[in-house]
RNA sequence: GCUGCUGUAGCUCAGAGGUAGAGCACUCCCUUGGUAAGGGAGAGGUCGAGAGUUCAAUUCUCUCCAGCAGCACCA
């Protein structure tokens, strides 16, 4: 007998050779209806497919959440029958699911344009509308290789010949329609559902890499209902509205020009947030017991030979050439001028840990299509530091720079943190021995912390493999901000040494290592994170003083005043205007706080305070809502009272 | 860097082969007004840069620069 296991534990007999669809149907003609495909012994698998014996089978409807790779990979599918019959001949590629939707790559010889989008879904739409069943075949390898070379495939047939012999070659037809595919698939093309829209069109290279053709793709977003598109799109604009690039145009925080591409104009404003990044992190990391140090901005090629970067990064770096003919490179990093101060006189074990900080601003020259407003720049601040300590300090070190990065993201509210382990790349230096080491003392530092991770082969720095440390938004984004690398390399090729207890000379590990990364790009994220809506600690302008008419200006300059004195960054408002007009300006500054006062205040020495975000106002004695805005606005961390005034 | 798109006033955007417009912002005047836009007047642009076609180019063509989306690369 031919016996099926349930997911409630429940036992089914079936006639042998049985489908999922069948097994569907013998337990409810409205269960049948509803499901879309099976999860066999824990993987997808088509309804057709016969069944296994024994096999652990649960049905998937298709509002289970598996279902929704199964809409967006149908959509694929869809799609690309939608280009061939709107435009025949069209070279297919290939076309998944992904997050959010799916795409299909193509080739033609004019790429598509939004203008094609209208089109291609009315064809989607019908087919989806026709309800063509999905059937799977298996071909032979020849049969495969005739029917894609007669149809003029040339992608189809690299990824054949990339299945590996004795895999099935599987084929999925819907309708006169046919495509080399892995499958699974839903019943019939109207399972995709009407839930998506096709968003735009880029191009892609074959294969993703760079060296290949450039194919022209198309992407869609898809979701199982209509109120889950919506949801996207919503989420989308959210995106849009937060936008720092936008933001930081209104807010009046920096701006970009023509003759500095991927490099900061920081306003006032702006800079004041920078600032008060820095003297945060300066406080978490003198508390941490690093020393901060400052080194050349631009130095002479040798260095750059000794430390490697000319021989394996020279491409990224900015290069001058002085009149006498003198080769210079801007510091891409700034390990290498560490390393010279390390070096300056001699170091004892007792010296180590030795923890070098610098807020080093390094240039890079980063391809033009990868400049993204502050998230990806040719020129930014690192919060960079070069822990040296003894191969036993090591495992420990990693660990306390775990323990701090995680504490410093935890006062930004990013409490949702995943950690990616990228061991060597092809392009390296150092022994294959050295890098067994570093690999090897990471991976013991998380086990030690117990954080989970990923690890990434081959996309380690080329001299040394590398933590980073990627935090999830408020609305839910992933952005890549600190990093932790091993490195046995630079100190021996620096020739760096410490006095070991027994009195020789021995050559000391490095970490290099950066919390926020790029403060460019930190503070970027933070502008997208917060919305704009800075907290009070942050906020570049914390309070605004507006005054209702000219009869409160005195009391207005004396609120402010005593704002200040209490280390508030304050601005005061006695422009000639209504104060419903002033209330708007700076509700659209995202002021955090605006103090509003008139002839009644004036009168009684009180303020009335009204928050950003609401439309609420409170009346307070002057000395009360000083304490309350003090206490709000003080630096999370070690110190605890550092308000940044005055502060470099 | 690659593919596609875009570049007009501070911002958001119209516009046409015959040397440019709107709204907001800005300046000035009136208004002293109680929590998201009071009224009036005014000023403001080598139409991204260079070359070509044309009697004439901001408009058409080409090259370059920058930006946007994606790819590739990356903090």
């Amino acid at each position: 007998m031919f016996h099926i296991h349930l997911p409630d534990g429940a036992i089914r007999a079936l006639k042998p050779a049985s489908t999922a669809a069948d097994l569907a149907a013998s337990i409810s003609p409205s269960l049948a209806k509803r499901t879309v495909a099976a999860r066999v012994d824990g993987k997808l698998t088509d309804l057709s497919a016969p069944l296994p014996d024994g096999a652990a089978v649960e049905l998937v409807t298709r509002d289970d959440p598996a279902a929704l790779e199964l809409i967006r990979h149908d959509l694929a599918h869809v799609l690309a029958e939608a280009v061939q019959a709107l435009w025949p001949g069209t070279k297919t590629a290939i076309g998944p699911a992904i997050e959010h939707g799916f795409y299909y790559d193509f080739e033609r010889d004019t790429p598509f344009t939004t203008e094609d989008l209208p089109a291609i879904e009315t064809k989607m739409r019908e087919i989806i509308a026709a309800k063509m069943p999905f059937t799977c075949e298996e071909w032979t390898r020849d049969a495969a290789r005739a029917h894609f070379e007669a149809a003029g495939e040339p992608y189809k047939l690299a990824l054949l010949e990339a299945i590996p012999e004795g895999e099935p070659i599987k084929i999925y037809r819907q309708g006169a329609w046919l495509d080399l595919c892995r499958g699974p698939h839903m019943r019939h093309t109207g399972d995709a559902g009407s839930a998506f829209k096709l968003t735009r069109v880029a191009g892609a290279y074959w294969r993703g890499n760079s060296n290949n053709q450039m194919l022209s793709r198309i992407y869609g977003v898809a979701f199982a209902d209509k109120a889950a598109l919506e949801a996207h799109l919503t989420m989308m604009a959210e995106a849009e509205k937060r936008d720092h690039r936008r933001l930081g145009r209104e807010m009046n925080l920096f701006h970009f020009e023509e003759v500095a591409p991927g490099s900061v104009f920081w306003h006032a404003k702006g800079w004041r947030l920078f600032q008060t990044l820095i003297g945060y992190m300066r406080d978490r990391q003198e508390a941490a017991g690093y020393i901060e140090v400052n080194s050349p901005d631009i130095m002479d090629r040798a260095l750059w030979e000794t430390s490697g970067h000319w021989q394996n990064y020279r491409q990224n770096m900015f290069l001058a050439k002085t009149e006498d003919d003198r080769d210079y490179a801007l510091k891409p990093m700034n390990c290498p001028g560490h390393m010279l101060i390390y070096g300056q006189g001699v170091k004892s074990y007792r010296d180590l840990p030795l923890k070098l900080a610098e807020f080093g601003k390094v240039h890079r020259y980063e391809p033009s299509g990868a400049l993204h407003g502050l998230l990806r720049v040719r020129s930014f601040t690192q919060d960079d530091a070069h822990i040296y300590c003894t191969p036993e300090q090591l495992t420990e070190e990693c660990l306390k720079v775990n323990d701090l990065v995680l504490s410093i993201y935890r006062d930004f509210g990013f409490e949702d943190v995943r950690i990616k382990l990228s061991t060597r790349p092809e392009n390296r230096i150092g022994s294959d021995e050295s890098w067994d080491r570093s690999e090897a003392a990471l991976r013991a530092a998380l086990d030690q912390a117990g954080h989970p991770y990923t690890i990434f082969e081959g996309e380690g720095a080329f001299y040394g493999p590398k933590l980073e440390y990627v935090l999830r938004d408020a609305i839910g984004r992933d952005w890549q901000c600190g990093t932790l690398q091993v490195d046995f390399n630079l100190p021996e090729r620096f020739g760096t040494t410490y006095v070991a207890p027994t009195g020789d000379k021995m050559v000391p590990v490095m970490l290099h290592r950066a919390l926020f990364g790029s403060l460019e790009r930190f503070t970027g994220i933070l502008i997208e994170h917060y919305a704009g809506h800075l907290p009070l600690w942050l906020a570049p302008v914390q309070v605004v003083v507006a005054t209702v008419t000219g009869a409160a200006d005195d009391w207005a300059t004396e609120v402010a005043g005593a704002l200040k004195a209490a280390g508030l960054r304050v601005e005061t408002d006695l422009r000639n205007e209504k104060i419903g007009y002033k209330v708007r300006e700076h509700a659209l500054q995202k002021i955090p706080v605006q103090i509003a006062l008139g002839a009644r205040e004036a009168e009684e020495r009180s303020i009335s305070i009204r928050r950003h975000g609401t439309d609420k106002t409170q009346s307070l004695p002057l000395e009360e809502a000083l304490q309350l805005l003090v206490a709000e606005a003080r630096v999370p961390g070690v110190t605890g009272h550092s308000l940044c005034v005055g502060k470099p």
